[in-house]
DNA sequence: TAGATTGTTAATCGATTAACAATC
DNA sequence: TAGATTGTTAATCGATTAACAATC
């Protein structure tokens, strides 16, 4: 586990390297699909699987495979066997480690609308150990209300609910003009990444994590796709 | 509009280049982004506004934001004055012509669960000028509720519908193992753009696009920067 | 050993950034 | 005209792909 191949000449480098060098976003995107296709294979009861097997499953190609896994080598050890492939489950639970999702994650829903609402019941949170453990909301119609086994408690307590849950993930799913600082006063009470669904830039201490998600966004790619003729479906 | 400046040697080039050459995707996502910023803007009865200041409302570097647009010039036009900048409405009116969303663009949702439902009533949509003109499900249980004002119909008569309505586009939102059949359905009764909330590789003929959805993968991203240390906040 | 598949290196491809002549 | 800001070009940066020696 070499402490300094990355910046041979910088002097006064990071001295514990561990996940500090640059992996690429996409890299990280990807490693939940190859979860994803491992869980399955698991599954199946599979035990063994190649880098061009996981292309056949997940259309991301072999090669692409094999360099992302190999961005976590210098911290994580090797992995694969040459001649024979990857161990399904182990493979599995060393990016489940990667992830931080190898024990349960727990994670404040901020926003107890229909989004919220249908994110905490969202298939697959469970299986990948993401864990809601709280929802909040600063409507008082919403506040003592039960939301798939949850109370819906009032957002004004984050911070004395986190005292206890110790969650450092919150989902965002608030109005727009409400974004910032329900965003604010998560990060007060300890929470360092953000899920945001609202479309607005949030503004946040450097080193809080966000991600914008935006179903607008998805839907104005594709609608850009579509052919300006085609109109009259070729039926 | 000159029609040949990308490929000057090429011999038998497209004859009709209107939205051909090739777009990077990211330029594409961030076109939404600028047009949420416009429409703001112009809400707040701004006339003009220049690349710096589209910079200090979306986060996005002027440059990046003046290269964006600049794929577009040779189809649409040139559009921002030097030294006075971009005309706030028109240049929302001109990216929405980009997206096709200066008409209504109607979508079928395919899967009224929860996350259907809760899309449905997401807002922003209209205002973007799309709209979920029907709402399909198999489960026998929800075909003939009402979902927002919209009857929830049985999924097998998606092409019945489909053929008055017209939509291109669909949202996806039915479990895993759902997902292939329906997409597969859907393709046949015109959709040619699909937005897929479904863990799963569609296969579709060349000439659908699909994106795919995923929060796990949002969250996982998430939690793998969450450092290994600060389990005990800092508080 | 022979066959298969790895991890890594180098080449390619594509997107972002910086700089500046053109122009309102 | 002088100041501001554009559209575009060239330089930089980073990610993907292809190829192959190493090795099970």
């Amino acid at each position: 586990m070499s402490d300094s191949d990355t910046a041979p000449g910088t002097p006064a480098e990071k001295t514990n390297p561990a996940l500090t060098a640059k992996v690429p976003v996409p890299t990280l995107e990807r490693l939940t699909t190859y979860l994803r296709c491992l869980i399955d294979l698991g599954v199946s009861d599979v035990e063994t699987v190649s880098s061009s097997q996981i292309e056949e499953h997940t259309g991301i190609s072999a090669a692409q495979f094999r360099k992302d896994l190999s961005y976590f080598y210098p911290y994580f050890g090797e992995f694969g066997k040459p001649g024979v492939g990857y161990n399904v489950r182990e493979l599995e639970a060393w990016i489940a480690r990667i992830l931080h999702i190898h024990k349960l994650q727990p994670i404040l829903l901020i926003g107890a609308g229909n989004l919220g609402s249908a994110l905490v019941g969202y298939p697959g949170l469970k299986e990948h150990k993401f864990q809601i453990v709280a929802a909040f909301d600063s409507d008082a119609a919403k506040v003592g209300k039960r939301l798939w086994g949850m109370d819906i408690v009032d957002f004004k307590r984050l911070g004395e609910v986190n005292q206890v849950v110790g969650a450092r993930m919150a989902i965002l799913a608030v109005p727009a003009n409400a974004a910032q600082s329900a965003a604010d006063a998560a990060v007060e009470h300890g929470i360092r990444a953000i899920l945001n669904f609202a479309p607005v830039l949030l503004k946040v201490p450097r080193d809080v994590v966000v991600r914008n998600v935006s179903f607008l966004q998805e839907l104005a790619v594709l609608s850009y796709h579509l052919t300006e003729s085609g109109r009259s479906n070729g039926k």
